[in-house]
DNA sequence: TTGTATGCGTTATCAA
DNA sequence: TTGATAACGCATACAA
């Protein structure tokens, strides 16, 4: 079953002129009357026509579209980035092809090739947690495909990127449990080798430091897949848990963390913040329905995905490389909430 | 600024054999020896050569590539269909291109209009809640454009849909409310002329008339962005709350009506279930960490997700329109706990 | 077994 | 003001 539309040629055969001139004429071209235009125009209109986006982009050799390559779009921090990215591609006329990576090397691998393989003009990328291994984009970047790095950043490549800071977010979070009087923060962190976990560990270490807290390294878990599968935080806490002396509160470095924390003590009947303080970085806009609410570090993804889809415009549109790169390092917000507040 | 991949061409000048050489080794054809093969596929390899997918699309008048058009990516419910579908459409070549209307009729358009320009060869589509002409889908699927229709269905178009038994599901969970105990049953419904509204008004109303008890227009509210936006579930809260005989519990419609209705609770100090008991649809895989832990119609979103990306494959690569076409219809799943209880 | 020519739909160059 | 032709990168029918 094959969906034929309209070309040129169609107009051309019924209008009697040639494929030249209807192209020419529905680009509002000044070679062509003002008479010959009105008849292309109506007639184009009314069949419906539309040119064939792979055709302009094989002559072109663009295709007026970004990639967008992320963890998992079930993810608020992403999906709500994304809206970010398609409003301001939209309004600059191009379209966003999705993909996800799942967490996994391979998978942005594949999608990586599939989208710099001319689909796209440019591509925004958050690396997966499992990738320690930049060659694939560095590779196509020297070869001259625009990238634009948000959120998880990679250091050794030369070109804009977009994200938060990470250390400010980890040290007012810490801070704020130590306010409350917690003494044995400890950490969940997201796959120790990517950036954002280094700079919110850093952030955690200079909050303790400032405190007067001896920074205790059993109390970190990192968890490879960022917390996006159960199992691995129930791991990490089942460990955490059964130390001799036992952490009092936590500091959860990315969403899928801080939920799957709660989850856990959910279902270890762990009373939160009683037992167990929290302050979690989180994008979920239902944080504050649960009980207690949940203080969290809120990053501004709608903002980060505009700005990352901008910069990765102007990098597509301009003629030549361009001396320096934006470093775009957003504010983090922190919501005190109920569940890092110390009851006794 | 250009990034220029390698060309059949550039491997052609290389080795000193015509590109058509260099295509058919690559392809595997029978017409070319394995030394010519070997010696173009190493090449190819080293090189890294990727065929370019614009000029193989324009080639074989396909993108082997799907297009996705739903309200919102930032909806649990969506988020995990585009994962099922994700996984169906890699599994057999195909890439996903996702669009979102924002339950804009105006976006809508706009991404049907930019998908079916031949960019994708096929579409999954759920309505915008705005949209109430379906001309614009209509006018392409008579042409041959092949859709699959899931979640929200358009009656009188002629194809394959995916769906869950809606009346079901507002059945059981009227009747589970009912059981609790409860007695004047509100229903915050989406979009009153949707396809899914409709089904889920009749299994509320069926579900009443099973246990005696009297339809009352007046518990009904429509929001006409399906909860998306929370005025509009406050606003419907608030006439509902100001009834002289004010309902005892609800049955929240669709995901956003469901959180925005706890939301409203929250804020106005309700006690759920004491005051309001409520079971709602939702796909968010954090009710259950609420308190208390919503009651739920959970949609199998993953499996509509694969069903339908399975549907319109099979639709894009049949030779001829199929004689009878698939209405699936999966069951929702009710998860009882805390939040329709009655405790007094 | 390999090479040449053609076409996919569009736009740009050149000619009329 | 309009038309014929070439080119974008690839795959295939036809020639050799």
């Amino acid at each position: 079953m094959k969906y034929e539309a309209a070309k040129l040629k169609d107009i051309s055969k019924v209008l009697g002129l040639s494929v030249s001139t209807i192209s020419r004429a529905l680009n509002d071209s000044y070679e062509i009357s003002e008479k010959t235009k009105k008849l292309v125009r109506e007639y184009a209109e009314k069949i419906n026509y539309r040119p064939n986006p792979v055709a302009v982009s094989l002559r072109e050799k663009r295709s007026r579209s970004i990639g967008v390559i992320i963890a998992e779009i079930a993810n608020s921090f992403f999906s709500q980035m994304i809206n970010g990215v398609e409003s301001v591609a939209h309004a600059k006329g191009y379209n966003v092809i999705i993909t996800q990576s799942l967490e996994s090397y391979e998978r942005e691998l594949s999608n990586l090739e599939f989208l710099a393989s001319r689909s796209v003009d440019g591509c925004l990328i958050s690396v997966s947690t499992e990738t320690k291994n930049f060659d694939h984009i560095t590779r196509l970047h020297k070869r001259g495909f625009p990238f634009v790095c948000f959120d998880r950043i990679i250091d050794d490549i030369k070109t804009h990127k977009v994200s938060i800071d990470n250390f400010k977010g980890a040290y007012d979070a810490t801070k704020e449990l130590v306010k409350s009087g917690f003494k044995r923060i400890a950490m969940l962190g997201n796959a120790e080798h990517l950036s954002i976990t280094q700079e919110r560990l850093s952030g955690y270490k200079a909050a303790l430091a400032d405190a007067g807290l001896v920074f205790d390294e059993s109390l970190i878990r990192y968890c490879l897949h960022g917390g996006m599968i159960y199992g691995e935080v129930e791991q990490a806490m089942n460990e955490l848990m059964s130390l001799r002396k036992k952490p009092d509160t936590f500091f959860a470095a990315s969403d899928k963390l801080t939920t799957n924390f709660v989850r856990y003590c959910k279902a270890k009947k762990i009373s939160i913040p009683n037992k167990l303080g929290l302050v979690g970085f989180s994008n979920l806009d239902l944080t504050d329905l649960l009980t207690p609410a949940l203080s969290v570090i809120r990053q501004p993804a709608f903002e980060m995905g505009e700005a990352a889809a901008e910069l990765l415009i102007k990098l597509i549109e301009a003629k030549r490389p361009p001396a320096d790169f934006e470093n775009m390092v957003l504010p983090p917000e922190l919501l005190i909430r109920g569940s890092s507040e110390r009851k006794k």
